[in-house]
DNA sequence: AGTGCTTATACAACGGATTGCGCAGCGCTT
DNA sequence: AAGCGCTGCGCAATCCGTTGTATAAGCACT
């Protein structure tokens, strides 16, 4: 039930569109909380209904027309309202994972490859999120104090991964030459 | 989607009650994939209805009579054809991330106390973890290798957010010292 | 005696989320 | 010249998920 409050801090630092919104949730804010962007269209339409956020309208060459949203008095004062009920429970849904749960029906080639496949993801996400926390610290932490701590939990969150994907390497290559050595 | 395959999955080492598959998913799964017991009886019922799981009504004193349920050919036909698949990409909800990102309109305060609460779980967790590893590593990691491999997803998980965790207490202690003190 | 937790299953209602479709034009590649 | 991908918005249908409620019995605590 909080889509609505991601978007508001999103909104918070800078007015954005729900295309800017949409990039943001596929990327940085995406590895917290992930919507669409028919979901995210859909929730600006609300929280405008509400007050919450008010736009602009920009007319563009060449592109299609946006809207420029940004928030409210009353958004901002929800928001800090949000902020001191504590946070529901995290809810994940990794499929992969349940794949490696169940990996004694696997094809134990295929789960490698995928693996490999997922960790060039996080190693190029480490890499982003660690010049984007370099640049942050450049720019003085004060500033940026949450972004920046934010970045570094995604950050600590991909080592942690590829340090996984190791271990799996590792383990599951010498099972498959001690077993099926075709 | 797989909401069933994750219920497949748990089903293949042995056949349990839709009571003992929310517990699981309270715990050990829960960590990768989430579901409550109204989601699981619905899925165990159409499992049912399409022949991927059978159950055995078993009449108990005291206590309700249960239905174990286990796995069926074609519902391990039909999860081997789903293992084939790529997993589709994760899916998380954190909203306490989203609050730290929203950090700045937050009471530091309550941010930290409830931070620490949070670091508290990931502890018994963590211990939790620990020590189903090393049983595993004793009880012989051929027969449990997948088991133990995602129980070392969830160790090196803990581990990641409390160091995390570690740094955003001292980054925020020293602001609020610097900044406000009463 | 009353309250609340555990075991065990299940329906109903609502709201949130995903999927599919549609429009519209620019720029790049094949 | 056709096809693809990017920018930008949006509706509609359906599916998934959450919350509330219900039943039923035993056990522990107050």
């Amino acid at each position: 039930m909080s889509l609505r409050h991601a978007i508001l801090v999103l909104l918070q630092d800078q007015e954005a569109s729900g295309y800017d919104l949409a990039r943001e949730f596929a990327n940085s804010i995406g590895l917290v909380w992930n919507a669409t962007h028919q979901q995210i269209y859909l929730e600006l339409g609300k929280l405008n209904e509400q007050h919450m956020v008010s736009y602009r309208h920009v007319p563009q060459e060449g592109k299609p027309d946006k809207k420029l949203y940004q928030l409210t008095d009353e958004g901002r004062a929800e928001l800090i309202r949000w902020l001191k009920k504590p946070a529901g429970p995290a809810r994940i849904r990794d499929a992969f994972m349940v794949k490696v749960a169940g990996g004694q029906l696997a094809d134990t080639q295929s789960l490698l490859s995928e693996l490999e496949q997922l960790a060039k993801q996080r190693r190029e996400r480490l890499a982003t999120f660690e010049a984007l926390a370099k640049r942050l610290d450049d720019e003085g932490l004060e500033d940026n104090l949450y972004n920046y701590l934010t970045v570094r939990r995604g950050i600590l969150d991909q080592r942690a991964w590829l340090q996984w994907a190791e271990e799996v390497r590792q383990t599951l290559e010498h099972a498959s030459v001690g077993s099926a050595t075709s």
